[in-house]
DNA sequence: AACCAGAGCAACCGCAACGCT
DNA sequence: GAGCGTTGCGGTTGCTCTGGT
């Protein structure tokens, strides 16, 4: 209320830096360093506001930068550690030597998410889709219905992307040649609604018949459950839903990305359960604490000797979290 | 060659927390 | 303790590039 604006919309350049502006910046800031980004603008000669400048400075500029392409091993830190914290990007980050948080932010948006949907794994609760509808499966009928449609809000961008970016086998047949009842035809450019509909019906079809997914089975995104996914709407087929479709390459069929491979790995992960314990601990940690500044909220139960799921040993951590 | 869609990334925005007076 | 300026963070936007048609 009444506070003043960071930058005024006036005089105020705005879009892409030029390697002028670069310069200018950098130089200055080697000189004066980065004490009170309001005036920095002004006494570097950038029409910028401060805001815009710090954020040219430590997303681009700052010498300890890494550049270019994040390595197998930046992934897997990245996976591991959001599986543990969300999105705490600047969290993330502080363990990946040279890396922004908006750096880590974009990969994981453009990159990883699209990776884990790809191996069948939800990218914000980390546990395979699979695992998601049997625990919805196994609500009372009350919560299930409206926890599905819930979920499908969630689940439908990395759905339609599994299932049209791996080239999933709809076996769709032509229109009008399919007998009645029997299949029914999805375009490739029309699917979209149908897709919907699609995941609707298996998510209806786990609660009807939860039998058809097994309950308390162990999490194991290697491949367990992406063939249990897949043998699940293979049951489907034919089926009385009145669509036929098959999941052919759900998983981690071919492009097995190593760090797949230790997401969750045997006695490191007990499951799902565990998991979503860490998670309550966080929020509860949260709750209790809150007030305190962000990084402190992080809080020290999910590093503690309990955390079994956390692969990485807090002795590599880069910058120590706590 | 032109157009279009999607991916990738840089930058912006709004808010919350910190820190100083 | 209140008020205000500064800083940090996460979500979002929009521009540019690239590949496909």
């Amino acid at each position: 209320m009444g506070r003043i604006p960071c930058c005024e919309k006036e005089n105020v350049k705005r879009g892409q830096w030029t390697p002028e502006e670069d310069q200018k910046l950098s130089s200055y800031i080697a000189q004066n360093g980065t004490r009170n980004w309001r005036l920095i603008p002004k006494h570097a000669g950038l029409q910028r506001c401060g805001k815009s400048c710090r954020l040219r400075w430590t997303n681009y500029l700052r010498p300890d930068l890494k550049h270019g392409q994040f390595s197998e091993a930046e992934e897997q830190t990245i996976v591991t550690l959001h599986s543990v914290l969300g999105n705490r990007w600047s969290v993330i980050a502080a363990q990946l030597q040279g890396r922004t948080d908006n750096d880590v932010k974009n990969h994981w948006n453009t990159k990883l998410k699209k990776k884990l949907s790809g191996m069948g794994i939800d990218p914000v609760t980390h546990k395979p889709f699979s695992h998601l509808i049997t625990e919805i499966a196994t609500l009372p009928p009350p919560q299930a219905p409206n926890l599905a449609e819930a979920a499908l809000g969630c689940f439908k961008d990395e759905m339609l992307h599994l299932l049209t970016k791996r080239r999933i086998d709809l076996q769709m047949q032509q229109c009008g040649t399919a007998p009645p009842n029997h299949n029914i035809c999805i375009k490739p450019e029309d699917n979209k609604d149908d897709t919907i509909e699609k995941i609707k019906f298996g998510l209806s079809k786990a609660i009807k018949e939860p039998d058809l997914f097994p309950i308390n089975m162990p999490w194991d995104p290697v491949g367990a459950t992406s063939v249990n996914l897949d043998r699940s709407f293979h049951t489907y087929t034919g089926s009385d839903s009145g669509f036929h479709y098959e999941l052919a390459s759900l998983g981690n069929n071919g492009d097995v990305s190593p760090w797949s491979q230790s997401l969750c790995t045997g006695s490191t992960c007990a499951g799902g359960d565990q998991h979503g314990h860490l998670h309550e601990n966080l929020e509860n940690e949260q709750g209790e604490n809150s007030g305190t500044r962000k990084e402190t909220r992080i809080g020290s139960s999910i590093f503690n000797s309990d955390c079994s799921l956390w692969d990485l040993s807090s002795d590599d951590l880069i910058n120590p979290i706590i």
